[in-house]
DNA sequence: GTCCTATCTGGACACTGCTCAGATAGGATC
DNA sequence: GATCCTATCTGAGCAGTGTCCAGATAGGAC
């Protein structure tokens, strides 16, 4: 059926790889001309294509949407694991990992919006972030059970402590952009310190510090 | 230029007051079809009037989303007051805000949608949700202080945690739905265990009770 | 009664998501 | 190598969208 190079991956028959090619060309639209210009027949263009051509590798624009989401949801997995130093005190780590949750939003708003937008229609985050091995939350729990927020067999208690966690920090990562805080932030002098500051007070966070 | 009646406000020449029209028909459809499913045609369809006659009301679609917007807003501030006995431990009433938050936008996700779809937009929340006397953002900082996390006088600290508290209503309203919480909600005998066990991890909600 | 002007309509434009008949070209079969 | 099969891609077309515009309408001022 499908000729396997071991470089490009899978490839299907006329174009290289077409469905790979929509997906980078959906992440320039999306860094060029932010999210309310993501639309199918954008993206077609932008990999040179037909309008029609997509649908032989996405059922409908919000397969592609949610494609693009579990992307974005894997790079912050990889930003948050990198952000946060294994060997850091667990009390740290739970810090940065949530710093690096919003500065990952901060740095990429398209795609953060992507994510949620596909989120809040299934009304679930994709199973890749939640439930899978290596996907963000799990970082969050192994960090969550190190810094004994609860022992993993208080089941219960860890996930409701890491849900609240990702909660606030998903809302602050909505919300850290409002031009509403923008003379809060100057008289703090700066962003960052308005950051740690807000996390600061968000329970599991203790005393989060904005890497500079 | 304009009759203006004491019972219904500055009337507009033909309709009886196509922009007040305009917005309960936006209400109507959203409450039957969804966000998705608001556009501005759909709007003026539902309001029996032609595709263009909104513009005489509204400058564009993103207008007409705002006014709705604030009209959530001031719902949610409404819904929030009336859920926090002014009599009751400061403690508590913070907790009874943060429970009716969550439950507004529960209760009314299509009009969540909105509210904060236009906020991300506009990358603040309008004005009069957080900057007015008697807007939402006030009343919690009342509450706030009456807690004493902070004296009116650390403006700077208990700005910061009316933010935090903002950010992690905000970020469990979004999250409560998803469906990866199902089975935890089903553990814990129902959503309300699971939103007060949320709540209560998120440091100035204290032990918030989800009130029957 | 006449005019002014805010309001509303119908028609148009470019764009969207999506479908479908038909063209194209790899891979397997003979 | 010729043939067929089928995944892939195109072009045209549909209904729906946001927005604009010329023109119709009608309330208020004179």
């Amino acid at each position: 059926m499908k000729l396997t190079c071991p470089i490009t991956g899978p490839k299907p028959y006329h174009h290289g790889d077409l469905r790979r090619a929509l997906l980078e060309a959906a992440s320039r639209v999306l860094e060029r001309e932010g999210p309310n210009a993501l639309s199918l027949r954008a993206v077609a263009r932008e990999a040179g294509v037909s309008p029609a051509a997509p649908y032989h590798h996405f059922k409908d624009k919000s397969e592609l949407m949610l494609a693009i989401s579990e992307e974005g949801f894997d790079q912050l997995y990889d930003f948050m694991r990198q952000s946060s130093d294994p060997d850091a005190p667990p009390m740290e780590r739970v810090a940065a990992i949530g710093v690096a949750y919003v500065e990952f939003a901060k740095a990429h708003p398209s795609i953060y919006r992507v994510m949620y937008d596909c989120s809040r229609d299934l009304e679930a985050l994709p199973d890749k972030a939640h439930k899978a091995e290596d996907g963000a939350f799990s970082l969050l729990k192994k960090a969550m059970i190190d810094m004994g927020v609860a022992s993993p067999d208080q089941e219960v208690d860890l996930e409701l402590a890491c849900i609240a966690a990702w909660c606030a920090a998903h809302g602050l990562a909505e919300m850290v952009g409002f031009r509403q805080f923008d003379s809060l932030k100057a008289k703090m002098g700066g962003e960052k310190a308005f950051l740690s500051g807000v996390l600061s007070h968000l329970g599991m966070f203790g005393q989060a510090r904005a890497g500079g």
